[in-house]
DNA sequence: CGCGCGATTGTA
DNA sequence: ACAATCGCGCGT
């Protein structure tokens, strides 16, 4: 079953973490995400975070690489989670360019309706043992915010 | 209008 | 430890 408007729509980090063990598609790929961080405020450069929950948010970084991150919360608070590792069968990608460069998603699938798109969404998946929470990877500012979950494992 | 940096990754 | 590589935000 896909995941609802109403799910979105939560705090950020909350979402984050129970997006932990939830099914990610993208056209014929089927995968677990394993991996994620929560963001939130005037820090990103794209409007897309602060428009309405449940669409994909598509940047493009480092000149070379693509993270996909879903929007959270209301409309205006401008909070997205980033997808930073899914399992697709015994294939691990850790890392949202890995992710994003294995399934082909580029700047073309920023702004997606996850909700009703056919390509992109997210569904229920397998629910997750243990959850670990650590600073966030790749930032130096806020590393008191816990607001990165990894599956254990 | 030019400059420097960034939610990364692979190689040395 | 660092290069690759480019769009955007900010400063001039």
């Amino acid at each position: 079953m896909r995941l609802t408007q109403d799910f979105y729509g939560r705090g950020v980090v909350d979402v984050a973490r129970d997006l932990l063990g939830k099914q990610l598609v993208f056209q014929a790929n089927k995968g677990l995400i394993t991996e994620v961080e929560a963001y939130g405020g005037p820090t990103p450069r794209s409007a897309i975070m602060f428009g309405p929950p449940g669409f994909s948010y598509v940047y493009f970084i480092y000149g070379m690489y693509h993270c996909l991150n879903v929007v959270c919360e209301e409309q205006g608070q401008g909070a997205a989670v980033l997808i930073r590792g899914v399992r697709l069968g015994d294939v691990y990608l850790d890392g949202p360019g890995k992710i994003c460069r294995h399934l082909g998603i580029t700047r073309d699938h920023n702004g997606l309706n996850m909700l009703t798109d056919q390509t992109l969404y997210i569904t229920e998946g397998k629910p997750v043992s243990k959850i670990l929470a650590t600073p966030r990877i790749g930032i130096s500012r806020a590393q008191d915010r816990l607001w990165r979950f990894v599956v254990e494992g």
